[in-house]
DNA sequence: ACCTAAGTACGACGTCAGTCGTATGTTGTC
DNA sequence: GACAACATACGACTGACGTCGTACTTAGGT
């Protein structure tokens, strides 16, 4: 494998929910993506949505009961990783501090957050060129 | 309008060469992409991607030379500002330090970058809910 | 004057993401 | 035992993106 694809909108969507609430029923999916984006589509399409991640190894199913079970089958943090590390060389040329500095201007981080943020930097604070 | 269109992975490149270059000829652009990206497409499949870019109005093109100079008509911080908060959105819930984290974590910032991340830190330090 | 190199214009195509309709099977409940 | 409610399967369609081929135009050099 080279990289490992890039999850489309609609499926890191889904990945989203089922990173959120474990392993959901088709029907469980589609009524938290309702939920909390408004519109969503019909209700076969979140089903073949599942069925196309299934084959693509995105996620795993169980199809022990009636209503099959799926389960993210990529790890949340690996997932968003690459995400970043995408928009980071495609659009900052690879400066994280750009991005960095993008994203909290863009919007206050939380205390804890912060927290994190400084201990990082103190982590760095040895040689950088 | 609405929130203005994301433009996608090619119009990025594209405009990524005209913020860095400047007004530019298809031929510059093209061969600009071939440089940083190693291998591109055809040149006329740059010309093309220009021109529709033309009409979408991300670009604008002065016609007065023979080859037509494109320049960049949508501003860059505004732009890259559009990207980064649609994955904070998409991806992070909107959390703008889990982003920040994963950045930094994923590649260390220059000196400057961490001076300027300090300062925001700073800058933040009073009253967060 | 000509021919070649370089430019623009633009129709056409392949691919893929996302959507839906419809067929078909299963469950349980009265 | 029949019917309504709910499940899966899957073919088919639309639109967008990226790509290219080809036709046409315009310099420029020798």
């Amino acid at each position: 494998m080279t990289t490992d694809a890039i999850p489309t909108d609609v499926e890191l969507a889904i990945l989203g929910v089922l990173w959120k609430r474990g392993p959901s029923t088709v029907r469980d999916v589609h009524e938290a993506l309702g939920r909390e984006d408004g519109k969503s589509a019909g209700y076969t399409t979140t089903l073949k949505q599942l069925q196309v991640m299934s084959a693509k190894g995105l996620v795993s199913r169980d199809e022990s009961s009636r209503s099959h079970v799926y389960a993210a089958s990529v790890a949340e943090g690996r997932t968003k990783r690459q995400l970043v590390k995408d928009l980071l060389d495609r659009v900052f040329g690879g400066s994280s501090g750009a991005l960095a500095v993008q994203a909290l201007s863009l919007k206050p981080a939380s205390k804890e957050e912060l927290e994190d943020l400084r201990r990082l930097l103190d982590a760095d604070k040895k040689g950088e060129k």
